[in-house]
DNA sequence: TATGAGTGTTGATCGAAGTCAACCAGAAAA
DNA sequence: TTTTCTGGTTGACTTCGATCAACACTCATA
């Protein structure tokens, strides 16, 4: 059963045109003449509580997502138990792009906090899409960063040691935050130490020990899940200038 | 200087609808009547030479490209020097999306051996798919597929040990040239172990030692790149039950 | 205010994969 | 034919991160 919300006369005032995520999300480029075809693009809300799937992997695929408030994370499991997190995505992301292709979602995602999104209908979305050439190319610029955030992944997972990868980690989040206006320095992780091991490929006590020894070499403060970046040049430059090993 | 070869009209007719990797290509799905259309989409096509690039990183994007012959692999590469291939690509594969997001393209595609490319002018592209809808859904598909199999790497390097690295790898390579009319229990690769490697985050000699463990465990005949599946079954075996380390 | 579950930190030990190095095979060049 | 080069294999040794285990902190709820 799916807690899918009707839209009301109350909601439809916050659709796309008036949205404050506009220019981090699915519209952004869109000539202002088509800014309002959108709004009957966004048929519904969904309010998704914390630890909650959005949707799961064999689902059908009938909509993608653009996060409204929250956030998720995105995960795979192997017949054998292990999980692989694909990824953690934040407001004005857009979820869901595995199921276009076989028509079933091909990974979990779930709430790392109580969140909401906008359901984008995928057959309304093409439809429009056709018509609108500036949502069209969004629509393809949105994919192709996703393959390329991808590939920073595997560059991640497949050749750089546990410390490089937190710090990549750690500075991604904050230049994800900044782009939607908080502190670039400080700021609060809604995963835990075991979600950011498998993203990262590692176990949690590694990912532990990491942030142990960056509060150690001043690099970062940390508390729980309080982070708060010392030093942003000494990180870039754990990734850069580690000898190339792996 | 781009070594682009005129289209002509011997050329001309081999496009889309006549070729025979239709089904695995970018037209799959799409009605007989609008196939023909596709045909003046393919503007040229490209020889490449072995070791030789398609697009290099920071290369402006104007196109992508479907491999009509040969074989190629993208690459990242970072400021130290570190290599990160982030994948292989076969006859009827797409090329090049990964330059949509910022018209630049993020990454080198390389040809493993002398290949032939059709060459897709992307804004000729987006025009006609917001004419033809089966294009359009299947360019999305591709795209999507793309975004799947980037996840199962990231599943690959993140949560498996050496040995379900190479197997899957392997159980992919065969199902792949199956798809191509090619045996499944036979083939050659055209890669390096380097570049094997690189892929699947070990080093070149830990792979070497995975393909001679294969080998004493008679689940495969290797042979420098020629490789012969003798047991795909432990293969998968090897991947499923493996106890869940890492 | 206890109690307990979930999450995070830290230490000791172990092992898979990396590193370094020698050697081999096949292909191309001399 | 020999030489050279690139790519592949194998062995000895090292190391980074995994594993196992104990303990600390936070926050609900009894």
């Amino acid at each position: 059963m799916k807690s899918t919300v009707p839209v009301t006369a109350a909601d439809l005032k916050r659709v796309c045109s008036q949205c404050n995520l506009l220019e981090l999300c699915l519209p952004f480029g869109m000539a202002d003449q088509d800014l309002h075809r959108l709004d009957d693009l966004v048929a519904a809300r969904r309010k998704i509580k914390r630890q909650q799937p959005l949707y799961r992997t064999g689902d059908l695929f009938e909509a993608i997502y653009a996060i409204r408030t929250g956030s998720f994370k995105t995960d795979v499991l192997l017949e054998d138990g292990r999980e692989q997190v694909t990824g953690f995505q934040m407001t004005g992301e857009i979820l869901g792009l595995d199921g276009i292709s076989t028509e079933l979602h091909s990974c979990n995602a779930i709430a790392l906090e109580d969140s909401e999104v906008c359901v984008i209908s995928y057959p309304r979305l093409e439809e429009l899409s056709r018509l609108v050439e500036g949502l069209q190319h969004q629509f393809h610029k949105v994919m192709s960063r996703e393959i390329v955030r991808d590939h920073g992944v595997m560059m991640l997972l497949g050749s750089m040691r546990a410390e490089e990868r937190l710090a990549a980690f750690l500075l991604n989040m904050s230049q994800r935050f900044t782009a939607r206006g908080f502190s670039a320095a400080e700021f609060h992780l809604r995963m835990t130490r075991e979600e950011i091991g498998s993203y990262l490929g590692l176990k949690l006590e590694t990912v532990s020990r990491a942030f142990s020894r960056f509060q150690d070499e001043g690099l970062v403060a940390v508390q729980q899940k309080h982070i708060r970046i010392l030093d942003s040049g000494g990180l870039k430059n754990l990734i850069q200038h580690q000898a190339g090993l792996r």
